[in-house]
DNA sequence: AGGATGATATCC
DNA sequence: GATATCATCCTC
């Protein structure tokens, strides 16, 4: 498996999380291997960006958006779901990629359409909040065999108390015609 | 269409 | 320490 180096995110958010697309998440728990190829995606774009969480500023919570790439951001929403973000470009931007669905390779339920199933699916919660995703048992590959699609973009989801600007910026990336995308 | 359910930010 | 607000999903 060719684990994707910290460099992968060391770039232009929206550039990783089109990149991202048709890559391998990989999590290893108990000597179970869990993959799902990312077929769906949203980036958030630092402090300027009003749908960020990072837009409040360095808090306890978005502290590990603000530091350096390839660091796992996960957050609870609605009190019952868990949402996966990877940390993008240099320490200090306060950018993150949205991991939204997956479609299931290995190990996983059907479940995987959508943030928090996908979560779910993986086995990811708070205790990975920092976690390394160059890491030996949590990282993202390369796929042996690469496929072509194109790739759709689209307003993000959830997010219009950002105001009209920002959430009505195309920063939602998704594999055209996949099954597993979360919302057509 | 509405409710669940808890961490977080933002007030007092 | 109280409360409003969620980058959602499930059930009705």
């Amino acid at each position: 498996m060719k684990k994707l180096p910290r460099e992968f995110y060391n770039r232009k958010t929206t550039i990783v999380a089109q990149d991202l697309l048709g890559k391998l998440l990989v999590h290893r728990v108990d000597n179970i291997e869990r993959i799902g190829k990312i077929v769906e995606v949203e980036a958030y774009l630092g402090p300027l960006d009003l749908a960020a969480h990072t837009s409040k500023g360095i808090t306890p919570r978005t502290k590990i958006m603000f530091g350096p790439p390839g660091y796992v951001y996960v957050y609870l929403v609605y009190g019952m779901h868990h949402c996966m973000n990877v940390v993008t470009e240099p320490d200090g931007t306060g950018t993150a990629v949205l991991l939204r669905a997956l479609e299931p390779v290995s190990n996983l339920s059907n479940n995987t359409k959508g943030p928090g199933r996908l979560c779910k699916a993986m086995g990811v919660n708070l205790s990975h909040y920092g976690h390394d995703i160059c890491s030996d048992n949590f990282y993202i590959a390369h796929p042996q065999t690469p496929e072509n699609f194109n790739i759709v973009a689209r307003p993000r989801v959830g997010v219009d108390y950002a105001g009209s600007d920002w959430a009505s910026q195309p920063l939602r990336f998704y594999i055209e015609g996949n099954r597993y995308v979360s919302k057509k």
